[in-house]
RNA sequence: GGCAGGUUGCCCGAGCGGCCAAUGGGAGCGGACUGUAAAUCCGUCGGCUUAUGCCUUCGAAGGUUCGAAUCCUUCACCUGCCA
């Protein structure tokens, strides 16, 4: 059963930064359920917090009884969308195929493909790899005024620096497929990233210039810091979903460090927790901010929604045993060991023991020598919670906690285990 | 096409023959303060066996010089002005 509000319901969370005619979306959704699509091109080997959003977004729909088609670009993977930083590089065949098949794991387990509104993935390289140069030109590309395409955001920056025709045509191939996903599946609704509209709005131009139907178009916002920069990165890059891109510890830990002004955003677009108790805990957060339960709960939802409910209390255990104040020798080793592994160890000897400032780089705390060095001397390198004064020191057998460990840490926050055996 | 100017470290931007690994700001990193938050203040900010030492860096390649980011030549790209 639909719900009759759920364009209410992601306009409260913050969901919709454009869109096409609302008060005909809501009509749609007011009348049965509406067939949308939501694409991920593969151009990584694993999607980020930014797909998360929209992965997210179709859970909602879905589960207002609308229904999912999941699209992976193994054709618009081949091309490359267009971004202001340059031209992309292209990936081989293979190693799209490859991302393909991965990113489509990473989705699937979010949607339901079962009951009456199963979701489908759908991959545009089955409608796209056999179309002729002609056809495509005929009747895709006479629906597309150059004037118009030059006048995109996107393009005209790329203008001065160069585009090549490839990543022109991008646009192309995305309103195909909405035009196709229409035509073959009755699809009337796409959304995407704030950066996608252009694109977004080109399916739906070329759905009215070639069906004569009007059909929706809606944009998610861009999750920015409150300095307007960028979300979703950490040391290591982007914030991957992939557990073997980026430990379900540090994905925790992200979370666990948002701002107390983003909190509240945050839970609305990326968790499935009530308004109610999204209110509660923003409010928990304005009044005992110290408490910081947003940003734990935020941690935790996230995490077990992308990593699963086990992960989630790995990750918990470890930020606990690591953060948690109490004294390193009284942990039990299961304890201790399952926290360093969670935020990265490495495996020395017992003959060899490199000193504080090995420890360091090989650990990945610091990033040269020189960078170990600088640390120790500006007082923020520990060893087992105690501050490193010698940056030569060697930690010898009394040091290790529990006859094994030695908890290094970078800062308040960055921490690594070093396993001697 | 002609004339003038530019290309510096992650980014912006000084330097204009030795005192330059190169002023300053931003980002980053660390410390103090806190709450694994923000803001603020302080420090740090190419690499190496930490050394009055070496190596790599100032668009690219050559050259002049005891010595160049700084001068000359060629090449590439960018920006103004004129056609």
């Amino acid at each position: 059963m639909p719900t009759d509000n759920i364009l209410d319901e992601l306009e409260w969370r913050g969901l919709i930064a454009h869109s096409t005619d609302l008060d005909a979306l809501r009509e749609a959704f007011g009348q049965g359920a509406v067939r949308f699509y939501v694409g991920f091109d593969p151009t990584a080997p694993s999607l980020h917090m930014g797909h998360l959003v929209q992965i997210l977004t179709a859970r909602r729909l879905q589960q207002a009884g609308h229904t999912p088609y999941a699209l992976v670009g193994g054709a618009t993977g081949m091309i490359g969308d267009p971004k202001e930083a340059g031209e992309r590089s292209l990936n081989s065949l293979d190693t799209v195929k490859e991302w393909v098949q991965r990113v489509r794991g990473q989705i699937e387990p979010f949607l339901d493909f079962e009951g009456a509104n199963a979701a489908t993935m759908v991959n545009n390289y089955d409608w796209t790899a056999s179309l002729s140069t002609i056809d495509f030109l005929r009747d895709i590309g006479k629906h597309f005024p150059v004037n118009r395409m030059l006048a995109r955001d996107v393009v005209r920056s790329r203008l001065e620096a160069g585009i090549s025709y490839t990543e022109f045509s991008y646009v192309l191939l995305q309103s195909m497929d909405y035009l196709n996903l229409f035509r073959d599946h009755g699809v009337t609704l796409q959304f995407g990233g704030s950066d996608q509209w252009g694109n977004l709005t080109a399916g739906v131009d070329l759905i009215r210039r070639t069906e004569g139907a009007r059909v929706h178009a809606i944009a998610t916002p861009l999750m920015t810091k409150s300095d307007g920069t960028k979300y979703g990165k950490t040391e290591g890059g982007a914030l991957w979903l992939d557990p073997s891109m980026l430990s379900p510890y540090a994905f925790h830990q992200f979370w666990l460090n948002v701002e107390d002004e983003k909190v509240e955003e945050l839970l609305k677009v990326f968790t499935f927790l009530s308004r109610e108790e999204i209110e509660e805990l923003a409010q928990q957060t304005r009044e005992k901010p110290f408490l910081r339960a947003g940003q734990k709960a935020l941690a935790d939802h996230v995490t077990t929604l992308v990593h699963g409910e086990a992960e989630t209390e790995a990750a918990k255990s470890a930020a606990q045993a690591l953060f948690g104040g109490g004294d390193l020798a009284g942990l039990p080793e299961s304890t201790l060991g399952g926290a360093l592994r969670e935020a990265g160890s490495v495996r020395v000897s017992a003959g060899e023991v490199p000193s504080v400032v090995d420890l360091l780089v090989s650990t990945g705390l610091a990033s040269s020598k020189g960078d170990a060095r600088r640390t120790v001397g500006e007082g923020g390198a520990y060893l087992n919670n105690e501050r490193v004064t010698d940056p030569d020191l060697v930690p010898g057998p009394d040091d290790l906690v529990g006859g094994v460990w030695l908890v290094l840490r970078r800062g308040k926050k960055k921490v690594a285990g070093v396993e001697v055996a």
